[in-house]
DNA sequence: AACTTTACCTGAATCGATTCAAGCTCGTTT
DNA sequence: AAACGAGCTTGAATCGATTCAGGTAAAGTT
C-alpha cells in the first residue's frame, strides 16, 4: 500500500490539486495549507511517485552517464563531480560502465532511452555518433565528456590534452632533461595523440636540442607500463632516455615499478618520470609521481550543468568547454 | 511528438492491447500479429515509455546502488559485477556515492525511493536501518553489501572478514614473524573490528608466542597510512614490529610509502607488510603488496541477483551470503 | 446440430501526479 | 448595493502502458 498524493490530501483535508501545488509552487498556496500538507507528508512518510510525475509532466529526474573505464580513478572523480551537481538538483544518475566494449555501450544507450533520461553524459569509446544522433532526435540533451568534438554538433567538456603534453615536457626540459621518451598508445585514442602532439611542440620550441622518442604501448594499463619499462632497460645504460612522459598515470606507475624494483634505476636522478591524470595513487607511489592534473570533478560538474541547461532549452547551441591542465610536481621529476 | 503504443497499434492495424501483449507475452499472440507489430515498432523507432509502464504495472527496471566510497577500487569492482548481472536482465543501475557522509546517504535513499527502484543495494556507512526499514515497508527489496548483519532482517552479501584477518596473520607467522602490528580504524567500522578479531584468533592459536599490538588510525586512507608509518618509525629500531597487517590496501600503501621512502626500511626483510582488498594498485606498488583478496565482482553479481529474486518474491526469507577471502602472496611478505 | 473448447483480440479502466478552467470568499471600489 | 478583483481551492482530464472481462470465430466433441 504505497501512499499516494490522495492519501496526503485526505489527511490534510485539502484536494489533490492543492497538495500538488504545495509540492511544486508553494508560493501560490496559503501558508496554512502548506503547513497542513507538509505535516501530513511527514506523518505518512509520503514520497512522490516519480513515474507518475514523469508520465504526466514529461520531466525526468535522471541523467544517464556512460563511462568507458569504471576502473580508472579519473572517471570515478568525474562521476563524483557530476553527482554533486546532480543531487543538488534532486537528480539521480543512471550509471553505465562500458569497459571499452562498444556493444555494452549500445546496450546502455538503449536502456537509458527507455528510461527517458533528462540528459546523457558520455565518455565515448567506439563510434557512437549514430546512436547519439538518435538520442538527440528523441530530444534528449547529450554532452560528451573528456572528448573534444567541434564537428559532431554536441557539446563537450574536456581538458586541453595538447597543452597538458606541452606542460609535461616543458617541465622535464626545465629540469635539464634532454633525451625524452613518450610512452603511450594505442594511437587511435584521441587523448594519446593530443598529448604526444603537445610533447612534440614543447620539444621543438625548446631553446636547446631535445631528442623525443616514442615508445608505443597497446593499452594504458599498469601492466603495459611494466612491460615498456622492462623493454627500455634492456638497452645499454648510455642509450637510456633521461626522462619519461607517460600518457597516463597507470602507465607511469607501471614504468616506475620496472625502474625502481631491485634498485636498478634511481628515480629521478637517472631517469625522471611524469604521468597524466594525477591519479590519487600516483601521489602515494614509492617515488611520488609528478603528473598533469585534470580538474576531474569540475569536468563532471560542468558537464552535468550543461546537460541540464540544454535539456531546459532545446534551442541552445552546442558549446565546447575546455579546461586547462595543471602541472603537479612531485619527487619523480625533482631530484 | 514521441511515439506511443497507440501509434504502433494504428500502424500495425491492431489494438493497443495486442501491442502490449506482443511486448510482454509474445507467445499468447498469433505469429502474424507479432510480426506486424514488430515491424511497426521498427519502422517508427518506438521505445517503451518506462514511466507509464512503471506507473501501471508497478514494475521498475532500475536498481539503486549506494556506495560508501566511490574512490575505492574495491567498490568499483563490486559495482561492475552488479552491472554485469543487471544489464543481462535489462536493468539499469542508479548510482549514488555517499563518501561516508550520512546526509548524502539519506538524500540518495529518498531519491531512489522516489524513483521506486526495483531493489536497493547498499554498502552502508552510518546507521541507515531506520531508513532501510522504510524502504522495506514500501516493498522495496534491499540487500546489504560488504556488511554482514544477521540481526537486521535484511539479506547481505559479504566476505568473511574474520577469516581474512586470520589468513593474513597466519601467513605472517608462517613467514617467521613474531611481533605483529595491526594498523586500522576507526573501530566503529565493522570490517575493521572483524579483521582485528581474526588477527587475534590467529595469534592466540599459534604454536609460538606472538605479540600483537594495535596501531589505531582515524580513517582508512593512504594519508593515514603514511602517518601511522611515520609514527612507528620514531621508535628505536629494536622496538619495531617485524610485520604489519593493514586493515585495507589504502592504509598499506601509505605504510609502504613511509617505510621505503629514503630507503629507511627494507620490506619485507626488516618489516613484512600485508593489506586487505587486493586493490589493483597494490600489485603495482614499489614493493608489490601481499593482500587478502575479496571476490569483489562476485559480490556485486550475487547481491544483484538476490535483490531481484527478493523483489520477485516478497515472501522470501533474508539470507546471509558470505564468501571466503583469499590470500594473495607477493613480495611484501616473502623476502 | 448443439455444445464446448481453444486461440486470439478488443477496448475501457487503471496507476498517481500535474494542470487548468471554473468556483468560492472576502474585501474593495464604484 | 452591485460589481469587481485578489487569493485560494477544487476536481476532472490527462499522460502511456498494462490488464482483464468480455467478445468472436474456428476447431473439436458428443
Amino acid at each position: 500500500m504505497p501512499i499516494s498524493i490522495r492519501d496526503v490530501a485526505v489527511r490534510a483535508g485539502v484536494s489533490v490539486g492543492t497538495v500538488s501545488n504545495v509540492l511544486n509552487r508553494p508560493d501560490e498556496v496559503s501558508s496554512d495549507s502548506v503547513e497542513r500538507v507538509t505535516q501530513a507528508i511527514e506523518e505518512l512518510g509520503y514520497v512522490r511517485n516519480d513515474a507518475a510525475r514523469k508520465l504526466r509532466a514529461g520531466v525526468s529526474t535522471t541523467v544517464g552517464f556512460v563511462v568507458l573505464d569504471g576502473q580508472n580513478p579519473f572517471y570515478n572523480d568525474v562521476v563524483r563531480g557530476a553527482e554533486d551537481e546532480a543531487s543538488s538538483h534532486g537528480i539521480a544518475i543512471l550509471y553505465g560502465n562500458t569497459d571499452e566494449d562498444p556493444s555494452r555501450e549500445k546496450v546502455y544507450l538503449d536502456l537509458f532511452r527507455e528510461q527517458q533520461v533528462r540528459g546523457l553524459l558520455i565518455a565515448p569509446y567506439g563510434d557512437v555518433m549514430t546512436q547519439l544522433r538518435r538520442f538527440r532526435s528523441s530530444g534528449i540533451a547529450t554532452v560528451l565528456v573528456d572528448r573534444f568534438s567541434a564537428d559532431s554538433g554536441f557539446s563537450s567538456v574536456s581538458v586541453d590534452s595538447v597543452a597538458g603534453g606541452r606542460l609535461a615536457v616543458e617541465h622535464l626540459i626545465e629540469g635539464g632533461r634532454r633525451r625524452i621518451a613518450f610512452v603511450g598508445g594505442p594511437f587511435d585514442i584521441r587523448q594519446v595523440t593530443d598529448r604526444l602532439a603537445g610533447a612534440r611542440a614543447a620539444a621543438e620550441n625548446a631553446a636547446v636540442h631535445i631528442e623525443l622518442e616514442v615508445v608505443p604501448t597497446s593499452a594504458m594499463t599498469v601492466e603495459e607500463g611494466v612491460a615498456a619499462g622492462a623493454r627500455l632497460l634492456t638497452r645499454p645504460r648510455r642509450e637510456w632516455p633521461d626522462a619519461l612522459f607517460a600518457a597516463n598515470d597507470l602507465l607511469a606507475l607501471g614504468l616506475l615499478q620496472s625502474l625502481v624494483s631491485g634498485g636498478r634505476v634511481l628515480v629521478p636522478d637517472e631517469i625522471a618520470l611524469i604521468g597524466f591524470d594525477d591519479n590519487p595513487f600516483a601521489a602515494a607511489a614509492a617515488v611520488p609521481l609528478s603528473s598533469i592534473r585534470q580538474p576531474s570533478r569540475m569536468i563532471g560538474r560542468t558537464a552535468l550543468r550543461i546537460v541540464l541547461e540544454e535539456a531546459a532549452d532545446p534551442e541552445s547551441i552546442p558549446r565546447q568547454t575546455v579546461f586547462p591542465p595543471e602541472l603537479i610536481v612531485r619527487r619523480s621529476t625533482s631530484g
